[in-house]
This record gives C-alpha cells, structure tokens and sequence, in this order.
DNA sequence: GTCGGTAGTTGAACGCGTTCAAGAGGAGCG
DNA sequence: CGCTCCTCTTGAACGCGTTCAACTACCGAC
C-alpha cells in the first residue's frame, strides 16, 4: 500500500505483474483461514474480506476455491523437498532414506491435517484439476517423483536393472497411498500412520531386493508388464 | 396415490411406513436423474419437481444431496452380489472365481461411469459417512467382504493359514482400489480397467500361492504384522 | 365421532460459491 | 495533455444445497 510501484519487478521474479501483491496476499489470507477454520467454514467472503479486497477480485487470480487447494499442493511440495534435504544428506542406506523422507512428508503435512482431510475430498475427483494425477498438478508431481529419484539414486541398494527406472513413480505412488491413509488417520498425532511407514519401509525395501532372486524373476516381469500396460 | 392405504405394513417388511412410498418414489427419480444428467448438473430442485414433491421432502427422507449417493453405494452392492452368482456357481479355481467376481463389479458399476466419478470425490472424505471406511456403511461393506470370503471359500486354492482369514477384506480392498483406478481410467469402454483385473487377478493368485514358500514366510508376516497394528 | 399426537409435507428464506457487466487506474503514444 | 488500451477491481445478482416454522393427514384412544 504504502511501498512504491517498484520499476516493473520488485525481485528476480519474471512474472511479477502489477497484480502480483494481491494474488500473493489473497493466497496467504486463505492460506491462513484454512489452517484457522477448515476448508469448508472459510468462506471466499470471507477471505476477500480478511484481504481486504472483492470477492470478485479472488476469482480474477484464482478461478474457484479449489483452486486456492492447488496452492497449498504446490508450498507443500516445496517444503517437503526442503525436509528431506537433511535425511538426503545423512543417510545413505535406501530404507534409511525412504523412511526419513516419508516421515518428512507427514511432518509438513502435520498442521493442516483437519484441512487437508477436506480438501483431499476434491483431490479425489478425477475430472479435478486438484487430482494429484491431472496434467495441471504436474509440476508438483514430477518434483516429488524427482524426490523419489534422489531416494533411490543416492541410497546403495542394489535393485533389478528392469524396476529401477519404474521405481521413483512407484514410491510416489506409495507415498500417496501414506497420506491417503493419513487423511482417514483418526489415532492423536496420527501416530498410526507413522507405525504404517515405519513398517512399510522394511517391506519395501526387503521387496526390492528381493526382486533380484530368481524365483521372483517372473513375479516382477509380471508386474512390470502390467505397469507398462497401464501407463497412459 | 389411488392406492389403498394398506393396513401398517404391505409386504413381510417391517420397515414399510406410510411414507415409505414417497422415499421410494425420490430415491429412484434421483438415480434415474444421477445417471441421465450427473450428479452436479442434478439439482435438488429438479429431482423434487420429478419426483412430484416440494423440496423440503426430499431432506425428510435424506440428510443431504450426499445422502442419496449412499443409496445408489448400497444398491450396487446388492446388485454386484446377484451378478457374482453365476461366476461363484461355475468357477472353482481361486483366480477365475477372483477375476469373475471383480469384472463382474465393474459391469454393475460401468452404467454409471461419468456419474460414479463425481460421486467418488464424496466418498473420498473421510468425515463424510459415505466412505467405505466409514461406520454408516459398514453394511455394504461388509457384505462385500463377505463376497471375497466366498471366493476364497469356494475354491481349491491353498493359502498361508495365517494369512487366510484376512484375506477376504485385503481382496475387498484390492477391489477397492481397481475401482480407484476404474473412476479414473479415461479409456474407452474402460477398457484399461480390464486390463487391470486381467492383470493383477494372477499375480495375486501368483503371490497367496508364493506366500507359503519358504523364504517369503518372513515377509509374509512382516505383512501380517503391520495390518495387525494397522488394525483400528 | 372427535380429539390429540405423530408422521409426513410444504415453500419461503438463508448463506454459500460463482458470474459478469461496469468501472478505475496507470502505461504508452501522439 | 488527452486518448487508448489493457490490467485490475468492484459488488450486485444468480442458482445452488440446506433449514425450518408452519401446515396437513392420518391413526389410535376415549
């Protein structure tokens, strides 16, 4: 308000528009209300008030409340790579990383978990942007594949040269199916959901190694035709 | 409406009150209406004005918009049971019985395709009493459960002994999860669905069979473990 | 028969997410 | 300085799901 234009951008930020102070302050007053009050007891009134602006106004820079939901998807991801940042640097075993990164995902999730609960509701929707799966959460989704990747990359597990590549997906994938059992997670603390990743880790990693024994051999060749068979 | 009131009840059932009719009457208009418009573009205005009964009515017999998708949860249940008769009778291998009864699932289910896929994102919430998880439908669900223990029951497969009596609601919720992946499967004909059960049916048939090998004994009670704590 | 009570029914009203025609403000140009 | 154009902003209005005080219809009791 009282800050100068500021000569076209204010950092080294390219996308700094006139509008970009508003699109930021919206998404943190909303951001803020959430935590506060739940998806569902935030209105857009409500955060258009809190923001000092229109509704009309939330809706030129975010074209529904979902959207606002997407926003937090984003930070999330951001801040779960930079969590994991200490285990990467740490740890060197696969189960050892697997595991701390996992743990880091819930920690950053932790706060907003009476939030998230709702707002996975519309992650769930297929035709929704919001689906961790659709083309417009792409961005967040190849980073924390990427992630998965470092996991893998930087451990010194040994694993069949055909799973390694299919691998960083599959543990996003199972790291999705963690936050999804997060989300129904009822225990104080979600304290379940940890003893679920604290037992997962070992299996999948004992799997992995397993699938270079050769009885297995089949087992795993079978899997990865299906997963190359459903792949879009 | 020109019928004669029917002295308490009309059939041997119990339940049947003087508006039972009426609650009838709004339930199917509203099926009809999910599966010919969607569930969004459904209003509860129109499914009233259909049904021939003021809008308030329709909240006498159904708590919410939401309400009446656990009919249509529940009535697939029923119709999925009845479609699983024939594969149960003829089949007696565990995989064939296994795979009969999950395409038998995704043809009751595949009529209301679009509609399902919105209704989804409702079942997603975890609060909400319309998750398969949830309390209120621990009917349907069990009665599912109850279906994968014929299943298994009903063939010449031979399981772990450990392993056996969870096995129905780990079925239950690898169908759970073809059905996860059918609301999303954009394929024509979701014809990747099928691929799917194709694919996954022998490698659980694979793995149950595998599970009482020698070396797989320790991971097959890691695995029992973990759900034993899982366990609410 | 009539009278009380419960089950069933009504539709106006509320708050919500969302839309949109209208306007404000400033940058670039003559 | 005035004009134009584009970005940004406004708030009333719409249709939706949902609520609720009021009303009706019917059954059993007396």
């Amino acid at each position: 308000m009282t800050e100068q234009p500021a000569p076209t951008t204010t950092a080294g930020d390219p996308a700094t528009a006139r509008g970009e102070q508003t699109r930021q302050l919206i998404r943190d007053t909303a951001m803020r209300l959430f935590r506060e009050r739940g998806y569902a007891q935030t209105t857009m009134r409500a955060i258009a008030q809190e923001a000092g602006v229109a509704v009309g106004n939330a809706y030129y820079y975010f074209g529904s409340k979902d959207h606002l939901i997407q926003e937090f998807y984003a930070q999330s991801q951001v801040e779960h790579r930079a969590a994991a940042q200490p285990v990467l640097d740490r740890e060197e075993s696969f189960g050892a990383r697997l595991g701390g990164v996992l743990h880091a995902g819930i920690d950053v999730l932790t706060p907003s978990h009476e939030f998230a609960a709702t707002f996975f509701k519309t992650a769930a929707e297929p035709t929704s942007p919001l689906s961790p799966f659709s083309a417009e959460s792409s961005g967040p989704r190849e980073a924390a594949i990427a992630l998965f990747a470092e996991v893998l990359d930087g451990s010194t597990a040994k694993v069949d040269a055909d799973l390694r590549p299919q691998l960083p997906e599959l543990l996003w994938l199972a790291y999705m199916g963690v936050v999804l059992y997060w989300v129904h997670d009822r225990s104080p603390g979600q304290t379940k959901t940890r003893q679920l990743i604290d037992g997962v880790v070992p299996l999948i990693d004992r799997l992995t190694a397993l699938s270079r024994l050769r009885v297995l051999r089949p087992v795993t060749r079978q899997v990865l035709d299906l997963i190359r068979t459903l792949r879009h």
